[in-house]
DNA sequence: CGGCCCTTTGACGATAATCAACGGGAGTGG
DNA sequence: CCACTCCCGTTGATTATCGTCAAAGGGCCG
């Protein structure tokens, strides 16, 4: 892991941008009183740059912080009592990681960068202790679970009922709208991850996600050229991932 | 949804013993403060009983509390907007649901009895108030949702990489182990829910289900008569399953 | 007793895994 | 600069697990 010199200017020498690492990294909503918001800055740790491959932290690691990643993205997996890997997760900018470590003291998972990636560090202890001073911060922590809850409850759905064509569909989509949320074109990005990454996330083979790809291509659902995607037909993507379009 | 006569004496009239409709309903530390107790048995309301079928909150429906299963069984199910149903969990006595529901303030999921199922509800407003001024109380909110997402990401693994047999008893270790922390037999005990849920919920059809019961009697790892299951050979099982003896 | 639902069992088929081979790009070393 | 290797991704052939379709048994309730 990495410290970058970019990072040091973030977020207390307010000389560059950096929204995602203050507030709204945990997307907060903006109309805020600027004393919680300082208080709230207070605790958030200077960010960290990570190259690709970099651990964020470790499976078993002591848990001390939460994440909020502000830019590139982040892989999360677990590997079970059997050896078996499973990526849970992928965390783009905006997003926050880390919270499953809370209910067991360690780290249930494995955080590594897919690319160079910016992460603002959140010490748990002080987010505990700032979120009973300020309800809505706790509330909003609170949000912050629920929605991981039912995120991993639509991961369950997906893997369990749906075919191949069906989970790489609303993989892509979900991506898309997330890119789309920043600001950023939902049509036209890149994939972090590798094929081997996204099927194991989505429960399928690598060899299977490149059919299904080479498949969408052939039908002119998307355009595929390594980690380039362009979708090509956002309607027809949600016909097959049987999504209201 | 009917309300029992007995549920009337619990938490507040103290003639009956209500363990697991107080404190120890969210698995807190018993060593706690006496003024701490009352104040969070404040907020716990009156607990409700439910019969066979009756559902205690819906998707979609507005989300006021979350609950405390007491006694019985309780069924928890997301219909995505394809129509597809899947069951996301069971909830038994001294297990908390209703999470799901934070984020969006209302239900993600539909909650049903799978029997006759007492509950303890706890207003989540209320439990958001106390939250902020009991530390431990927070920190045990947390912890809650925390655990429940690495239980969900828990069956994410089961379904995407293991095969029917190696899920079936790795959910028939689940029960025996949540049975046994309840001070019952681990090794007896009844299914609450069809092999249709549990079909459901592991993400097989109810035909594999009961195939992959029957191969299990066959082989001594378990004696299966309809709902009563008891388990005949647990390392035998855990070796199926794939978990460490 | 009859009907209904849940479960079991069997036969068959389809989806995705496995096994295998190949192509291309990046990095390394001669 | 080129040859080499390694890793990643693609494609093809075959296999296996589980789903689908179908039928029948057993328990429960009216």
């Amino acid at each position: 892991m990495s410290k970058s010199t970019a990072a040091q200017s973030c977020p207390h020498n307010a000389n560059i941008s950096c929204g995602d690492c203050r507030l709204s990294s945990i997307c907060l909503p903006l109309s805020l009183d600027t004393e919680d918001i300082g208080k709230l800055d207070e605790i958030v740790k200077k960010g960290t740059q990570l190259q690709r491959g970099d651990t964020l932290y470790k499976q078993n690691g002591e848990f001390c912080s939460v994440y909020a990643v502000r830019a590139g993205a982040i892989k999360a997996y677990h590997i079970d009592s059997g050896g078996q890997e499973q990526v849970v997760g992928f965390y783009l900018p905006g997003e926050i990681l880390g919270t499953d470590g809370i209910a067991g003291h360690r780290y249930n998972n494995t955080a590594v960068a897919l690319d160079t990636t910016a992460v603002c560090e959140i010490p748990f202890s002080q987010l505990e202790q700032l979120s009973s001073e300020l309800p809505f911060l706790q509330r909003h922590f609170f949000r912050i679970m629920s929605r991981e809850i039912t995120d991993d409850q639509k991961m369950l759905t997906l893997i369990s009922k749906n075919t191949a064509d069906e989970r790489l569909a609303s993989f892509l989509i979900s991506l898309s709208a997330r890119h789309a949320q920043r600001q950023l074109s939902g049509s036209q990005f890149l994939l972090p991850m590798s094929r081997q990454d996204i099927g194991n996330f989505l429960g399928l083979t690598i060899e299977t996600v490149s059919r299904v790809f080479t498949r969408f291509r052939k039908n002119l659902l998307i355009d595929v050229d390594g980690k380039s995607v362009q979708i090509l037909n956002m309607d027809g993507l949600k016909d097959v991932a049987r999504i209201a379009r």
